[in-house]
DNA sequence: AGAAATTTGTCCGTATGTATC
DNA sequence: AGATACATACGGACAAATTTC
């Protein structure tokens, strides 16, 4: 099989598998996941494939890895601890923004969202803006 | 060569020289970097090796890239601290922010924001956003 | 408008190094 | 020392977004 990845990446699609398991308790907080080679031909996926995702996991804090031991899973507490969430997006600058940076409205910006929950509402949220790469001399 | 990575593994030190090129300005703020391709001719390294080495310079801010286009460098020298000035006030929700806390459009928030500058220019425009205390539940 | 070239994104398979059990 | 498991690196192939002609 080459390359198929309509929609979502594979890596993504097992990420999403796996976070989902930690969070239901299949995978239990503090256990290891089973080894990346037997992820691997659970999913029928390359090691990279699973490695790529296990980084998703990683950056989002749902696991943690040690070399040569294995990757344990870190259940995130909803109540207590806080969830963040970031991504990134390219936005137009609408008056305010475009007056602040000193460019056209409509201009492209990079807009940064972190949504920061606890007890599963929505506590803050953080938007960053900076000026598109590209567009500055 | 097969895979002797004493020490620092390659992509670290491809990283590194790339981040120093950047301080430097060697590669201006702004400007794309080589392709992949020509990074890895290079190196004498494989493109995968280049594309881990541009992920830590992306995790460290000095770089974002854009598909089908090209990595930017991001990092300016930074001479001057840069002033910063935040101010608060009271808003109302609109249609995202509104689904994100739950609540209706136009409810009131507090948006706490901060704009920095740099070389007398706007770098970058944090804003955060909460629920008015009273009416929280 | 559209085709081709360029460039990044994803995925595979394999091999080898390094840390832990 | 041997087995297991993660880390690094290579090379090839194809997908998707952008730019160029």
């Amino acid at each position: 099989m080459p390359t198929p990845h309509y929609g979502q990446p594979r890596y993504r699609v097992i990420a999403d598998d796996l976070r989902e398991r930690i969070d239901d308790g299949v995978i239990q907080s503090g256990t290891l996941l089973p080894p990346e080679s037997v992820l691997a031909a659970e999913f029928h996926a390359a090691r990279g494939t699973i490695r790529k995702a296990i980084d998703v996991l990683r950056r989002d804090g749902y696991a943690t890895t040690e070399h040569g031991r294995g990757t344990y899973a870190t259940k995130r507490n909803l109540d207590h601890a806080g969830q963040q969430e970031t991504r990134q997006r390219e936005v137009s600058a609408d008056v305010r923004l475009a007056a602040l940076f000193g460019v056209e409205v409509g201009a492209k910006l990079i807009e940064r969202e972190t949504v920061i929950r606890r007890d599963n509402r929505v506590e803050v949220v953080l938007n960053s803006y900076r000026l598109c790469p590209r567009s500055r001399s």
